[in-house]
DNA sequence: GAATCGACCTGAACGGTGTTCAGGCTGAAC
DNA sequence: GTTCAGCCTGAACACCGTTCAGGTCGATTC
């Protein structure tokens, strides 16, 4: 039973969905195949570029449709899209961030909001900068939520889930600064 | 030759600045101490608990005089300072965002950002929501810069370093939006 | 029908990793 | 002179990502 790229990706995005980053291990993906883990190499170069391809499914798997005409409803819907579709999934903030910073996927939000901003007739400089503090934001949020809420299900730590800060509320920050340079 | 716990440290930190995070490990301390990897268990109960007490010097030793007396220009001391302490050693960001993440330390600079905000009588929850923004901003920033920087010096991905935004105009933003609240 | 070819996989190995544990050494305190 | 704590040894355990020569098998081609 031959399995095919796809195959390998689902059942990694599975398998990190039901037992965390911790357990997609070469190995333990290659039992679940019911294959060697060596084997995953015919379809991955590494797991690295496993990973990427991994984030890159989790981010498809979030997207929704986009309603919003005005330009800060249009950062907060994809802002909140990537939110979404990171803590859809274990440990999914980690995975799509580390792979965003080593530029080997994930940027299909960071485009999206460049675009946005571009189209509301802001400055190139300003369009890297905003673009880059929103998902410096989301991902910052997204995967202190994430860990904390790990760590304290874990016991390793006793910490307050209730002192999260709420999401909307440091977007509409950043948004309201940007609203002072847009005018 | 017995060491102490402060001595472990210090050559964990050395280690880390001089052959980064992959690097540092319990056998490679050892081996700088000249000493068995388990003996570093004498000193720190696991890793994670040794990149804490990493993540912690790292920010000591950055630690600066604070001069100014507005709370925009505190704020903007205290993220520079953390960032600059971050950047001064290779992989700093990623050390200290994860065990900041983790709740195991690092936790000063939250500190020092909620106390400047509560002082200018920021709301409460404003307080928690801006700190913990400005934080993930700081960390976000410095990881990416660091990661791009790194992967680029390895030659893993090409990647332009010119096209890193701006941190000051981006730190700006957030400000801007706060000081749009607090009048 | 036989040969070829590519996709997919095997099985073993290499050189690492964090961590545990029973026990040994040594220098200071009583 | 003995006790005792601090520090360390050395071996083992159970993993990890990755490589590689070779094997299987279905589809394509002559």
């Amino acid at each position: 039973m031959a399995h095919k790229r796809s195959d390998v990706l689902a059942h990694a995005v599975a398998l990190l969905d039901a037992h965390g980053l911790a357990a997609l291990t070469m190995r333990r993906l290659g039992a679940e195949l019911e294959v060697q883990p060596s084997a995953i190499y015919h379809h991955f170069a590494s797991k690295q570029a496993l990973l990427a391809a991994v984030a890159d499914e989790i981010l498809a798997r979030g997207a929704r449709p986009r309603t919003a005409s005005e330009w800060p409803g249009q950062l907060r819907e994809i802002c909140s899209e990537l939110r979404d579709a990171m803590l859809a999934c274990t440990d999914g903030a980690d995975v799509v961030a580390t792979v965003w910073a080593f530029g080997l996927g994930a940027a299909a939000p960071v485009a999206d909001l460049e675009k946005v901003l571009t189209d509301a007739d802001a400055p190139d400089e300003l369009v890297a900068v905003a673009s880059r503090t929103l998902v410096h934001y989301v991902f910052g949020h997204a995967f202190e939520e994430q860990t904390a809420r790990q760590a304290v299900s874990l016991g390793a730590v006793e910490r307050s889930l209730d002192s999260l800060p709420d999401f909307d509320l440091g977007l509409d920050l950043v948004i309201d600064g940007l609203r002072a340079r847009l005018g």
